[in-house]
DNA sequence: ATGTCCTGGATACCAGGA
């Protein structure tokens, strides 16, 4: 079973990209964030076609997230994270692909920080520590995956002594979350794969960040204890943030038996 | 400090988010 998880800026915007890579990766469950597009406006037409199942969660303009399953609808369990009935930005949702439950997220940016926008992203990350700690109580095997926002640490970065050094997915409190879903038990599969690769999966579109390589890791897999055992294969594709219309997030594979 | 690209509201280009 291969797994992607893959922030897409824009479905509609990218929707050519999109079908490209599902159609050279063929990957079995996919998560999807910053759809950009409500619900009205996700393109399940032209999936379906291209052989693809989906759940989602959209909102106007900005987030929203969807699960993928190739030949088969995903199960869903959950639209929102719980812990806060007024939150209403779509950054969360959860289904159940052949006997695995997803829960693909977008977290929030959390910039400009110090300020309300950070105190929000931190206190989304300790509704996803609340909420990950049920699953793992439970015994289920759970992938957490998307867009964390976070570089759990300065190796995940091109420079940590960059102009990134003061933004709000390298900051201490940020990292702090991350490393509690660690503590908890979670298997961040990239780098327990890969434990000296940059492993990159996103390059800002300013600063020229792409062609010198500037690039961060803040895509991630995180697998429950009862699901790590099936590890086997994992990477980030690159390549497809060198392509012609890319977003500025490149998708990353994982297979697990 | 700057840089780029998406979306929406407009119906030209700008604001907001990232």
């Amino acid at each position: 079973m291969r797994i992607a998880t893959y922030n897409i800026n824009g479905i509609n915007g990218r929707l050519k990209v999109l079908l490209a890579w599902l159609e050279e990766a063929q990957p079995d469950v996919v998560c999807l964030q910053e759809l950009k597009t409500d619900d009205h406006g996700f393109p399940r037409a032209a999936l379906e076609k291209a052989g693809y199942g989906a759940v989602y969660k959209g909102q106007k303009a900005n987030h929203g997230v969807a699960i993928l399953a190739k030949g088969s609808a995903p199960l869903l369990t959950r639209k929102l994270l719980p812990g806060d009935p007024t939150d209403k930005q779509s950054r969360y949702i959860e289904a159940a692909v052949e006997g695995v439950l997803f829960a693909c997220l977008y977290a929030p940016n959390g910039n400009p920080q110090p300020g309300p926008r950070f105190d929000y992203k931190l206190r989304w990350l300790a509704r996803l520590i609340d909420h990950a700690q049920t699953f793992l109580t439970a015994g289920l095997p759970v992938a957490l995956v998307g867009d964390f926002n976070v570089v759990p640490t300065d190796a995940d970065i091109y420079s940590a002594q960059s102009s990134w050094k003061t933004d709000a997915l390298l900051q201490p409190a940020a990292r702090a979350a991350f490393a509690k879903l660690l503590a908890q038990g979670w298997v961040d599969a990239l780098r327990t794969l890969h434990p000296q690769s940059p492993l990159y999966t996103f390059w800002d579109y300013k600063r020229n960040a792409w062609p010198r390589n500037a690039g961060l890791r803040i895509d991630h897999f995180l697998l429950s204890p009862t699901l790590a055992p099936r590890l086997r294969e994992g990477h980030v594709e690159t390549a497809q943030r060198g392509r012609e219309g890319a977003s500025d997030h490149a998708p990353a594979v994982l297979t697990l038996r």
